[in-house]
DNA sequence: TCGATCGGCGCC
DNA sequence: AAAGGGCGCCGATCGA
């Protein structure tokens, strides 16, 4: 397959390195403004685009109506390369590193902010591509970790196709909503009308007229004035105790978290043209699942959900897995009892069935109390018992644990790296064992190593279940793409909304049935790749729905 | 006055 | 005695 590395000249100018081994090795170099029409022609044949990041190339394709098959995003593939246990870091060292490591994703607000002066173009790309295509040929893992790039560079491409498009956001429904909620929309500086009947109520409940129900510190007090035994104002808190102030209290924290996260102003900041406009990061996160940023994309609660809406003659079909982390446990750990358990489309269920456990709240528990390190009350019970049942996979995360508290590396399944532990816990414990100290620092380091330890045992799982979601966005993106017929990605089916194990697919109504077979086929795909043949299964709950609020 | 931090809560 | 991983974002509050 033909490689070609692209780099930005000055004066406009973009220069094209197709690679040793292509149709017509050399540089070829055009206006800037003719980097469409190249990419376009070329990509009429299996082609590789290698560029220093996709949010400095991708979007401006795609406006002019051009998308690619796959691409080598080196920012990416860098941070991968930096942290994996799987590579001689000799070979990715250059006089660039720096640049590399500090090299950050563009924004639609950065790239209007700093048009002329990006760290990017001092980088050259040639050389390190070159440099990681060597680490990855040394590498003992050069499979788990090639295909790890791979997923990396192609979920850069969904990401952009993703933010490019929008997700499909009704204004009218979402004022609708508010409206019904929390009254008329106020004047700038007010509350509306619903909220501040509620505050009228808490003040009388409280006996404080004055009270900003808005300041936590400030409703902290009247509780307790009041005589409420409470240290906090968590709403789980305050539902433990019986007085007049709770419910008007937890109804107004309910509203205003509304109006505050996804209120009018948000209207304004982020749905334009019947699009909820955010910006997808992939690898934003450091376990690799995606981040994002405009908007609380990736928090959108289900209260607003009605307002995405698909367009007129199309649909959304909407996919999540269930239980993804303990199964990619199951997979990773090659542990056949959680796998046999995860045969059944609730693997809780299958826990139980098994007789490893009593009831599915059990199951559940236990299972995230494993993954997150919980190692007291119900979580905590359970652990024994799971430890007996599912060896294997319990055994790798208890060994994430203890690798974490000595401070060590662990690694996802396709070799993603985790962070080195920054404290001075971790420099002793590495570098001088245990030294002599005060009994409250010891306490504290202690402490921090233990939450360190709950940081790299949820790493691999959370990392891993990250990878299988990755290779599911990918396969799924050019099976999506096969399924249209012709037009832009926005003409077609296409992805706008992807969180962690679910996905969401914007389509014609008339090929929703068939993109609902293709998510379902994109799962297996990425069961195999990850998994080969250990029997594990990854089911899926697919919806066909007109809004976003009636699937699941 | 403005940036950093805190308390809280939404999602997985 | 407390002991649960990862995020983004808000208003209030603190501090330079």
């Amino acid at each position: 397959m033909d490689r070609i590395v692209l780099r930005r000249r000055g004066e406009g100018v973009v220069e094209a390195h197709e690679q040793a081994g292509s149709a017509s090795a050399g540089v070829v170099a055009l206006p800037a403004a003719e980097l469409a029409r190249y990419v376009r022609d070329r990509e009429s044949a299996p082609v590789r685009w290698v560029w220093d990041d996709t949010t400095r190339w991708y979007p401006a394709l795609l406006a002019a109506g051009v998308r690619v098959e796959r691409c080598t995003d080196l920012r990416l593939a860098h941070a991968v390369l930096r942290r994996t246990p799987f590579a001689d870091h000799d070979l990715l060292a250059g006089d660039d590193t720096a640049g590399w490591d500090a090299l950050q994703p563009e924004t639609a607000t950065d790239a209007a902010l700093f048009p002329l002066d990006d760290p990017a173009d001092r980088l050259d790309p040639v050389a390190e591509d070159e440099r990681q295509q060597a680490v990855l040929a040394a590498s003992p893992e050069r499979s788990r970790l090639g295909l790890l790039l791979a997923a990396e560079s192609s979920g850069a491409l969904v990401a952009a196709e993703m933010t490019a498009a929008g997700l499909p956001w009704r204004a009218d429904v979402h004022q609708r909503l508010l409206t019904d909620l929390l009254g008329p929309r106020p004047p700038a500086g007010h509350r509306p009308v619903v909220l501040e009947r509620l505050a009228e109520e808490i003040r009388a409940a409280l006996g404080a007229a004055e009270l900003n129900p808005d300041s936590p510190a400030a409703v902290l007090r009247a509780l307790q004035t009041a005589g409420l035994p409470v240290d906090d104002t968590r709403s789980w808190t305050l539902e433990q105790v019986d007085h007049p102030a709770v419910a008007p209290l937890l109804e107004y924290k309910k509203l205003a978290r509304l109006l505050s996260a996804n209120g009018w102003a948000w209207l304004d900041a982020w749905v334009r043209d019947g699009r909820f406009r955010s910006s997808f990061l992939p690898g934003g996160v450091v376990t690799g699942r995606w981040a994002a940023t405009g908007g609380g994309a990736l928090s959108m609660p289900a209260q607003v959900r009605p307002a995405a809406v698909a367009d007129e003659g199309w649909r959304f079909v909407v996919a999540d897995v269930a239980q993804l982390e303990p199964r990619v446990l199951a997979g990773m750990s090659g542990d056949a009892a959680m796998a046999e358990a995860a045969r059944a489309s609730d693997l809780y269920q299958g826990m139980v069935a098994s007789g490893a456990v009593a009831t599915r709240a059990d199951a559940k528990v236990g299972m995230l109390g494993a993954m997150y390190g919980a190692t007291r009350g119900e979580s905590g019970r359970m652990m024994p018992r799971l430890t007996r049942r599912y060896p294997r996979a319990i055994g790798l995360v208890e060994e994430a644990a203890r690798a974490g508290e000595r401070g060590e590396v662990v690694h996802t399944l396709l070799g993603r790296g985790s962070p080195l532990p920054a404290g001075a816990w971790a420099q002793r414990a590495v570098d001088l064992g245990e030294p002599p100290d005060e009994g409250d620092h010891r306490e504290d380091r202690d402490r921090r190593r233990r939450a360190w330890g709950r940081f790299t045992r949820n790493f691999v799982v959370q990392g891993t279940g990250a990878e299988w979601a990755l290779c599911w966005l990918a396969d799924l993106r050019n099976r999506l793409w096969r399924l249209g017929g012709t037009g832009r990605v926005e003409q077609r089916p296409h992805l706008v909304f992807f969180l962690h194990d679910e996905v969401v697919v914007h389509t014609p109504e008339h090929l929703a049935a068939d993109v609902a077979e293709e998510v379902r086929r994109a799962a297996v795909t990425a069961g195999r790749l990850l998994f080969g043949d250990f029997p594990v299964d990854f089911p899926l709950d697919v919806a066909v729905v007109g809004s976003w609020a009636e699937a699941g």
